[in-house]
DNA sequence: AACCATACCTCGAACTAAAAGGTATAACAA
DNA sequence: TTGTTATACCTTTTAGTTCGAGGTATGGTT
């Protein structure tokens, strides 16, 4: 019974978080509102995606988190880490490469 | 209990299908080694993937089915139906939308 | 006091894709 | 003739992701 891949396209939420702790430290709360405007509301991700998908880039290794206290409330900030960068362009990479393998699907003879 | 959306990218399969379909007719064994080739390797689906979409896009009218006996063994043939080729133009939107919102977002200030 | 926005989090249901298995014919090789 | 490989269809099982709704708590606004 071999542990089946992961779907095609899964990576693309982590590629997003990762992409947008490349430009500056972010929390939670922050990130499920900066993905919908960075991507020109084409995506929106609820909390029960982001959350999760932080947890498990913290457990190995991607992210680095720090709690700070901000008017009462305590944010949870995340910063890439060394290897979380090289994720990131592993991340990009695969992206790259199915964006223009469907691309070229498309365009291919009878476009319109 | 509202229905859940469909994952946001979850059109993609159904959208080489409908590509491939819309230049001429072919049968499931024969998408499977053409979405492959046409994607320059990018993607591959397995039959488990394939014929399952092709039997929905049938279903709910996409596709329309023909079956051809070709040299002692069956062909299911699959062509496009007038509402396929509109389904195929708004996955192809839809798609657009997407993959220029990951651009955005990838693109933004900082990029390497 | 009621309400909304912020901020964290988790869980259950729904859905998808991956992998493997199942049937059957034809063609080729040992 | 037996075995293997390729064609061609299909389903089922399993694994994984995403969605949506919920739950807790603080602070500000009406």
């Amino acid at each position: 019974m071999a542990k089946s891949n992961p779907p095609f396209m899964s990576g693309v939420p982590e590629l997003l978080l990762l992409r947008l702790l490349d430009n500056r430290e972010m929390y939670g709360y922050e990130l499920v509102r900066s993905i919908k405007e960075a991507t020109g509301e084409a995506i929106s991700l609820g909390e029960g995606v982001i959350y999760p998908v932080l947890h498990s880039l913290e457990r190995t290794g991607s992210l680095q988190a720090r709690r700070k206290p901000v008017g009462g409330r305590t944010r949870v900030y995340y910063s890439l880490t060394k290897q979380g960068r090289g994720r990131l362009r592993d991340l990009q990479d695969d992206w790259r490469r199915i964006q223009s393998g469907i691309e070229t699907a498309l365009e291919s003879p009878g476009h319109a």
